[in-house]
DNA sequence: ACACTAACCTATTCACGTG
DNA sequence: CACGTGAATAGGTTAGTGT
């Protein structure tokens, strides 16, 4: 139906969507969507909507007679009898818990005006009257380098589009409904900054107009950090540049944009963990060469997660699939030869527009990667050089695991190197 | 055009681990 | 026991799909 996205344009026109204002209760205005051209203007925020097939219908009409309540253990056998994940199963079963409910009251209240004799309150049929409560979803451990980065995703977004949680699950490890959930309870515990309550802010569909300072107390903020149970205490001076890496995008900031302050969320341990990663994984480059292009290598963290922000290789063991994307999650992509989508991937109006939305906030993210994946891939191949590999082996041989050189973030390349690379693509 | 319903949201509560 | 937080719930709304 849309051609596909590459995963640059991907990330920009989930910025589109996400900068989608929101109405009172949370959800995107319609209006804001149809100026942009239902052609034009694809259905990314939401996950895709299933259809059920007529086995899984019955099968779960038939759980929902026996018991309107499955627990997690239920709900997971179902969902591999029936082929579903199991946070839709979820989902289903809250849906025809209100469907049933509303037809209960429907006719409670006929019965009701038919007889009057009702005078107590009675459960509606669907309620747990006499089933045994089954065994609720064992907590999901949650370790505070993820937290810093959903922490870091919230202060972006507080309304995440499926394609940025998955975009989480992948960096996190945390399955996407677990975020989702995560998200919910975030906001419900962390109203927004706003004078006319909590959901006025989600009016602009970002969290910080530019008009508006962020939040006093930004969760990831090295002072949110030292102060908070979860996040161990840092140096700003080091997290500055840590940030960079571990949640921002930072292609514009570290890259694109040198100078630009990369914001101030410490991922001390994600970064750990991204440069233990990049050890074992230059460690057995030899017999998995193809897992991670060692252009990425070559430009050590700086370059190779710059470019990898929805495809790292690093986190997840296969590179993002955006062209399938549009399979498994519906994304569906725009054309991109005109219209606001094309307008929006040109990457250094992005960075700008980004950087002026963020002015004044303690993070500076460029969230837009300008490249589209074909780019990407002749960057992969121009970083893929020997040269540049030499660079990436010594980068990451020269300091240890713990303690990166000053400028850990600094692109091994030039400004001019950067200007060629940038008019050639 | 309309009905149905999956997906998403808020508000609230439950439940569990930790200090 | 208080607190933080993940999980679950009811109920409202949006938007995709089928008729």
């Amino acid at each position: 139906m849309y051609p596909v996205l590459a995963s640059g344009e991907r990330e920009a026109f989930e910025d589109v969507i996400d900068s989608i204002p929101r109405n009172e209760d949370g959800n995107r205005q319609r209006k804001q969507a149809a100026c942009c051209s239902p052609c034009t203007f694809p259905r990314g925020s939401r996950r895709r909507r299933i259809v059920l097939k007529p086995h899984q219908k019955e099968a779960l009409y038939t759980l929902f007679q026996q018991n309107p309540y499955p627990g997690i253990t239920t709900r997971t056998q179902l969902a591999q009898e029936i082929g579903l994940p199991e946070s839709r199963i979820q989902v289903w079963f809250q849906n025809q818990r209100r469907r049933h409910l509303k037809q209960s009251r429907l006719r409670s209240t006929a019965s009701l005006k038919e007889r009057q004799c009702h005078s107590e309150e009675q459960p509606p049929s669907g309620a747990p009257v006499c089933i045994a409560k089954e065994a609720r979803r064992k907590r999901t451990p949650i370790s505070p380098s993820q937290r810093c980065v959903l922490i870091q995703a919230f202060e972006k977004n507080r309304f995440p589009s499926i394609v940025t949680r998955e975009d989480l699950a992948r960096r996190t490890g945390i399955p996407e409904c677990r975020i989702q959930v995560w998200f919910q309870n975030r906001r419900a515990r962390h109203p927004g900054q706003s004078t006319h309550g909590p959901l006025n802010a989600l009016a602009v569909g970002v969290d910080h107009e530019p008009s508006q300072p962020p939040p006093p107390v930004p969760s990831c903020s090295p002072a949110a950090l030292n102060s908070s149970p979860h996040c161990p205490p840092i140096d700003p001076v080091d997290d500055i540049q840590t940030f960079a890496v571990a949640a921002a995008p930072p292609l514009a900031s570290a890259v694109l944009v040198p100078g630009v302050p990369s914001g101030g969320c410490a991922v001390r341990s994600l970064r750990d963990t991204v440069a233990q990663d990049m050890q074992a994984v230059w460690g057995r480059e030899h017999s998995h060469p193809s897992r991670i292009p060692a252009n990425h290598l070559s430009a050590g963290l700086a370059l190779g997660e710059c470019l990898s922000f929805t495809h790292s290789p690093l986190w997840p063991p296969h590179r993002i699939q955006s062209q399938g994307h549009s399979g498994s999650t519906g994304m569906a992509a725009p054309p991109l030869s005109d219209g606001p989508m094309q307008r929006c991937v040109q990457g250094s109006k992005v960075v700008a527009a980004r950087a002026e939305m963020w002015e004044g906030s303690v993070l500076q993210p460029a969230h837009a990667s300008p490249f589209p994946d074909d780019s990407l891939e002749l960057l992969d191949e121009l970083l893929s050089t020997p040269e540049l590999q030499d660079q990436g082996k010594a980068l990451l041989s020269g300091y240890p695991q713990e303690e990166e050189p000053e400028g850990f973030l600094e692109s091994p390349l030039t400004e001019e190197e950067y200007q060629a690379l940038l008019d050639m693509l």
